[in-house]
DNA sequence: AACTATTTATAAGA
DNA sequence: TTCTTATAAATAGTT
């Protein structure tokens, strides 16, 4: 970092940093054979960008599917007409990104994924499955439960001669 | 760049080349005022991110916005606040109600379910899980009919004494 | 754009 | 994993 910065030079800066800065996403993709995306805008708005093997798009949505993974969407009241636009717009990303995750976890498209990413899902979907067949099992064990204490219940009725009740 | 790699060493280059972008990322950041989102995912396919200000969200919303400028929204006509929020809505119910099926996918939230929903539900990741086998291996198949594609060029380059081309 | 004096990153080894 | 260090690379300032 350089102590200061020479007056009209940021420019410059911004240059030098952002070709120095993409030839190292660019260097850790090949040389650990990971996938880098970048996105940058100067403080211009210019949009610069660099993403592994040229698939933005392809690693934007693996990055949104893991974040939706975990995280919930965050509860928002939009007010002003700009914002409920904005929170449109994103909303709409989400959905795109959501169905995409939502086929992949239902086994179809999956030409578009890698080992790794076939992997993860196959681990995913077996830890989901566990979890169902555990659940129904505990059902079960709840209904049997309730059918013997009914039973039980019926029972007692008989024996005292009283009419039975159900509740 | 490094002339060749130390064998096991991929891990803890990939760790420190991780390091040293992300720093990158947040420098350019700072001294030149730029904004920045920056996704890797390993060769194992863990998730490691910077966004500057932690705006991954709003960074590549804006990102996809410059990219899909012309396509996406301008085809629109001007939606007054009635039905922009009315859309609005809309959009909240289909990602609460994918949310909701995609946490049940998952294997949470199972409690809400019943018996039939959960069997249901049962088929269709045993049917995924299939598809997902099925798919790892026709990818082990594809990859072991290549590799015998270039073992075999390899022996008749030998075997003819020409110099092997890697193509 | 090009040069170069410094600073910074990092591969290899401990 | 963390630290050390020799070397390579990035870059701020300048031309």
């Amino acid at each position: 970092m350089p102590r200061s910065m020479g007056k009209g030079s940021v420019q410059v800066t911004f240059s030098k940093r952002r070709a120095g800065l993409m030839k190292k996403a660019h260097e850790i993709s090949v040389l650990c054979n990971a996938s880098v995306a970048l996105v940058i805008f100067s403080s211009k708005g210019a949009l610069y960008e660099y993403s592994t093997d040229s698939n933005m798009q392809r690693i934007l949505e693996r990055y949104e599917q893991c974040i939706y993974a975990e995280k919930a969407l965050p509860p928002k009241e939009p007010l002003s007409q700009e914002e409920l636009y904005g929170e449109y717009r994103e909303l709409k990303r989400k959905v795109d990104a959501m169905q995409r995750s939502q086929s992949h976890a239902m086994g179809e498209n999956l030409d578009t994924l890698s080992v790794i990413e076939l992997q993860q899902l196959e681990i995913r979907l077996e830890t989901a499955l566990k979890r169902i067949k555990s659940q129904m099992n505990q059902i079960l064990l709840d209904s049997i439960a309730e059918f013997q204490r009914k039973a039980r219940f019926s029972l007692i009725c008989l024996l005292n001669q009283i009419p039975e009740k159900h509740y």
